[in-house]
DNA sequence: CATGAATGAGGTTTCATTCAT
DNA sequence: AATGAATGAAACCTCATTCAT
């Protein structure tokens, strides 16, 4: 039985694609996208200049399948980091830890794919967008289950928590990447979440007041508490 | 005497360069960096082609002074913006509303310096940080003298309430480029420096809301709890 | 009995070579040599790209193909049109309807046989020399036999005549085509015919207009013959 | 004074064009236009790849010049040679000899013109017809001008004769390229004017009728002379 | 006989940079 | 100091042809 490769002519120009839309990530990573030759990317793929173009029209064509490609690793590795926990905040957490370490990793995809609507290409400026949607989906699905749960406040802003959220996240990856003596991931993390569940817990526009309020409630307490007190007080005489 | 034009050498040479540099800044945010032809950075600036190589050794020269331009701007601008207050969060509240707007009128340029160091050329990542550490140093002033007020708290990390301030601002940004339906900068700059104050409120490592809303609170209940229990005590006498 | 399909080897062989060959016809015709890729044709023909080359050393191989496949039929069909008629000059009219529609027809394939010489081979160049041989000698055996049943001169020139017959026949041709407005095939080929018998009917060096133009030189001097004659028989008396 | 290079601007680049353009022309008769590489255009014009693109867009327009300043040529060459005569015949008899010759000499400029509208496009089709209806013009200025003076009868077609003319002569040329051993040019100049002439003497459609009318003077001198002779004859006896 | 994926040489074109004027 | 014509290296891409299946 010659089951040793199953899959004969399918199977093996999906690993050709593969293997250039990798060797290609690697070459963009290193040199950008306009440093990079497309005879390194066939060389380095192991396959004839003129084989690439049977599999992709263009060089911006290669670009936009390993952006493509980083992205759905991406949703696909976020997904899963978020199914593994139930709660709202512990998904928060994972996601967060996932999302750090994902950007640091490759940071430089994420600038390709930024690249790709510097150009002013109108299609490719919505591909990107619709990427970014898609995976942005993760938390705004979690963020909208924790609003349903009662975990998150009804009045909260998706927007600007989300914002808050990745807008942190990514600044802070960059921040760790041009200082390597940053490595405190546990302590980055922690603050994060605590900084979207502090602005989760509030309404978006104002959300020191809620705290406030909540000073207030403590203030009433200390009140009954005193009340309890002085009462207590004249009970002994 | 020609006091006509008292600047007759050296001022007309500025006068060239920074011609050069508008020219090049309009037509890289406009078709990006590989987009655009030193053959239209030339004519726009109405100099021939073989004098910007006077003025700058190389295209990339040019894209190091457009981008060193950009960050002086930026950091002018918003020494101006903070000086113009003085209390703390008031200066806080003028720097993200000037940072929002500035990064949203010249995001391209922000990507600009971003390349600039994406391909890997040591000596201009290092420029590209130099800038942007003294940009951010208006900032970190604001945060130390907060501490030194009191309106920080002391043990508040640095790092990260920068991170989430620029992070979260330049982040919204991009948002707000891409949506153009979102036009509520106010609201924005309320969410963040609300944000940014919740976590100068309370130590980096436990930004919870809860700890921090109520500190101060906290700490007048608890004196007034230990008051009435002093007072408690008293009787027991 | 499998009598259904009688020519099962060698028949089949032959129907996918006309296929190929008609198949790069119409796209030589279309788009050109240069134009017209192998794989177009491959897929017109319904062939795999590498079954053409069982059948065809080359893409050269294919239009030689072609071209010898289009004088055959044009010496065919103008053998055809000839056999129909019996007097010479019927013939010729026959001959030059049928060439001035052919022409028209495949303009662009007499241009691809001129191609085949014009880069130099000189192999291909003696072949397209032949098969034009091949179909002129037509029209030459049309002219010989009309100078042996005296229909034509016997000192006319058959370089001049066939240059003159083919030479105008094609060139209304091509301005025909040019000119679609121009639509007068039967006055056109009247207008040849009566042109080419008027060359054949005199001889090729010196062609009508002598004897023409002479025709009042022949008078005057047939007048002085005549004087000439009547003072002799005047002076015999 | 330096007056040796009086022209030290403008002439100096048309020269360089001129360069090229003849460079061109060279290898595009002796490879074809497909089997010419631009590289090679440049190396034999003395001139810089690039350079060659500071001068013409395309390939395609190098092809397009050459073939203009050819047409340009011809038509030049054949005014002057009209223009030398005064008589229409003898103008006629002129252009003949120079378009036989120009035609032998660049044979492939003509097929070059040709390829232009091979293609389909439909604009270089446009200017093709443009260059010959420019050159061809002289021609019919000849002949209309014949018509003025009574040479040419008034319902002479034009288009016809021009087309016997051209096509004729085309042909012939095309023979005697083939055949080198025809070197009689004398013989077909007066054969080709014989026969134009007897086509402008008659109306388009029925040129024969010149001739019958000269054969039938013939036949009647003949009959005189015959009468004359037998009256002589008689006078013997 | 048939296939069609793979090849890779070679073509055209661009454009940052130089240098004679 | 200023010019802009000239340069030429190098990039992308095409497509006729081959060959393992």
């Amino acid at each position: 039985m010659n089951a040793t490769r199953p899959q004969t002519r399918r199977e093996r120009l999906d690993a050709k694609e593969t293997a250039v839309i990798s060797a290609a990530r690697a070459l963009f990573l290193e040199k950008g996208e306009a440093g990079t030759r497309v005879a390194e990317i066939a060389k380095r793929a192991c396959v004839a200049e003129g084989t690439l173009y049977l599999y992709f029209k263009n060089k911006r064509a290669i670009l936009q399948a390993v952006v493509a490609d980083h992205w759905e690793q991406l949703t696909v590795g976020a997904r899963e980091a978020v199914e593994g926990q139930t709660e709202t905040f512990d998904k928060l957490e994972a996601l967060t830890t996932f999302h750090l370490r994902a950007v640091i990793a490759d940071w430089s995809l994420l600038m390709l794919g930024t690249r790709l609507w510097a150009t002013g290409a109108e299609a490719e400026e919505q591909m990107e967008r619709d990427y970014r949607r898609n995976y942005v989906a993760i938390f705004d699905d979690l963020f909208r289950r924790g609003q349903d749960r009662g975990d998150v406040a009804a009045d909260a802003s998706l927007w600007q928590v989300r914002d808050l959220f990745y807008g942190t996240l990514e600044y802070t990856a960059r921040t760790m990447m041009l200082h390597p003596e940053r490595t405190d991931y546990d302590g980055v993390t922690e603050f994060v979440v605590a900084q979207v569940k502090s602005a989760c817990l509030s309404g978006g526009q104002m959300p020191l007041y809620k705290e406030e309020s909540g000073s207030r409630d403590l203030r009433s307490i200390t009140g009954r508490l005193e009340a309890a007190l002085k009462d207590l007080k004249s009970l002994d005489v």
